[in-house]
DNA sequence: TCCCTTATTGGGAGCGCTAACAATCTAGTT
DNA sequence: AACTAGATTGTTAGCGCTCCCAATAAGGGA
């Protein structure tokens, strides 16, 4: 059997239900008392064609409710005037606001959005941008799972630009926040409070947005002449609960926690609340992206804010570019730049904002 | 020019990029030496097919990379494995959930998800169901923009299962949160603590999730022989500033304060903190649904939780009874009970759980 | 008036696949 | 050996649409 789904044991002879009753191009045209090509014509804007003639076919379009059967354009190599977004987890915000601006910027220029999640499944990857290979989109939006590598065959030549994460191995156009910079000057801003042992921690290193961010950090620590401290991985509560233990102890403890990605900054929040951790006075604090319910948190949070509307905004519209224009995925690397959020929990007093590079 | 989008000006004779070198049927068929109906019957698991030629065509499938062109299935009446999610707004965590579930319970049943949302338009609605009907998906699951009327025949017949809203209209199955008895619940609590003057408050009372939880507030302040309070409409930060700030004054103060949905609660728990409100001291706090970073929140919230995984379960399991079966919808309305989540914020001490009827 | 150019319309063919039916082949029966 | 039921495979047509090319209608200059 195929790795695809198939459509099931017809018994060799049972009649599958046909979408009946729905209007056609040829009961348009009939019913204009024209060519179905003339329609098609009207349909595609085609300027030679007469007012009346127009008229006539729009009149008959509007009575019978005409719709047009995308399956069979898709089928002569028409557009599908559908791109697909995948992404790894709708759950976390950072994506699901991806989510909602690409659709925002797809929809204004006459695309439908195909949004399916992997859940953090690196082998649904492949099989989600094959399925939707199969039912012809027109491009992808990628946000690729953690450690999936996609042979550039697998592409096979369909546009595609990749979001947040690159995609190893397929060489194609990737659109990203600059996660070094913004994680340099977070560090930075850290470091100008007088923290010297500021520790950073964070899901799987394996994904490129955290290796970054990773280096952003060490750019920092070495700029002031501090040795960088090793990467803590959190995966979870329990671990989160165990991190705060251990920081504070021991002849050196930690001044300052950098989390490096939302969900992590959440486990922590939620720890120094059990352990009854005072933020910023037992422990600094500087979170990465914005945080839903931050406002109801004591002290308020600084934190890195992620240009999502831009990012997912750039990618889209090149996206398009490369579907509309036909033009080659460039390799380009597009890195917008975040901006710091200061409020309490890093040390400071008063609120204020800055700008990264 | 029609209301949906066309392929765009082809001056009439250029030339549409067919994507090439797909390898189709055909050519596995001649690789195989079989005839083309002997792959696709091979391909449907047709059983009557001598293993010698299904080892033929496996071999010449897999050597060649096949994968089935699912327009030309589709235009064939065939199914297409793919059903749509049209959901109101994907950076609520509700939906995002529901998202989350009914694509794990469908992909397990080789059906994809398109998932796409309204982002609370009621037009883009009905926009979104006739352009994934033109699609050819199988079914629809919809949770309906507010206000959004879908009349019957748009549907065309077309296997759908609304789900956590109503589709006003259409007659059609629907899963649903049995809120009512939720809401009935969590005030009976609350009165149970002895407050008499309880107060609930949400977005837009139209939306029929809404109105369910208003009945079962009367409900419950109706069996203990109290007046229920007006529902107090909270839109954004500010508008929970001013209620806080009325609900406290006055000769007969508010003793508890319900929320009807997740996002005001999120709105009154911020506007808690930057007016020093205590909870549960100076206010009884319910919520309803669970909140992110609800555990870093204190005191912990007392909450209704939602069974969304059993809803989208449930809701996706129909709508896959209804696809593969033929089945007519049975316009039959399925509750799912809640449950409730007793920490502090409703002025308990120590936890517990309970579970509605 | 005729011919030629340009605007507008029509007529097949065929995209890749599957339903229905036809054809072939096998083994079992009398 | 002739025949038949059943298993296996092939053939044809056509899903709804758009391509290519041909056909017609409309204007403009000789």
């Amino acid at each position: 059997m195929p790795d695809f789904p198939i459509g099931g044991y017809d018994g060799g002879s049972v009649s599958v239900s046909r979408p009946m009753g729905r209007v056609t191009l040829a009961d348009v045209a009939k019913a204009a008392s024209v060519a179905t090509m003339t329609v098609s014509r009207y349909l595609h804007g085609n300027p030679n064609i007469s007012p009346a003639t127009a008229r006539k076919v729009k009149a008959a379009i509007d009575r019978l409710g005409y719709r047009p059967n995308y399956a069979a354009r898709v089928l002569m190599g028409q557009p599908s005037k559908v791109i697909g977004l995948i992404l790894p987890n709708l759950a976390n915000p950072f994506f699901s606001l991806i989510a909602h601006c690409v659709q925002q910027t797809a929809h204004g220029r006459g695309y439908l959005v195909w949004i399916a999640a992997t859940n953090d499944d690196p082998t649904s990857d492949l099989e989600l941008i094959e399925r939707m290979r199969d039912h012809h989109v027109d491009g992808l939006l990628l946000a690729s799972s953690q450690g999936s590598n996609i042979p550039q065959e697998k592409m096979g030549g369909i546009p595609t630009v990749a979001i947040d994460r690159p995609l190893r191995g397929a060489g194609v156009d990737f659109v990203t926040v600059d996660d070094r910079a913004a994680a340099r000057e977070a560090v930075s801003h850290l470091l100008q409070h007088g923290y010297k042992r500021i520790a950073i921690t964070g899901i799987d290193a394996q994904i490129r947005p955290i290796q970054e961010r990773i280096l952003g950090y060490q750019d920092a620590m070495r700029a002031a002449g501090l040795p960088p401290l090793p990467y803590i991985r959190c995966d979870d509560h329990a671990s989160a609960l165990q991190i705060c233990k251990t920081l504070r102890t021991g002849k050196r403890p930690v001044e300052a926690l950098f989390p490096l990605n939302g969900d992590t900054s959440v486990l922590f929040l939620e720890a120094f609340e059990e352990l009854r951790i005072s933020i910023p006075r037992d422990l600094a604090f500087f979170s990465y992206g914005d945080i839903p319910l931050s406002r109801a948190i004591r002290p308020r949070l600084s934190a890195v804010q992620q240009p999502i509307e831009a990012m997912a905004e750039q990618a889209t519209l090149r996206l398009l570019e490369q579907i509309e224009q036909k033009t080659k995925p460039s390799r380009a690397r597009i890195k917008i730049p975040a901006s710091l959020v200061i409020r309490e929990s890093c040390g400071c007093t008063r609120s204020r904002s800055s700008r990264t590079s």
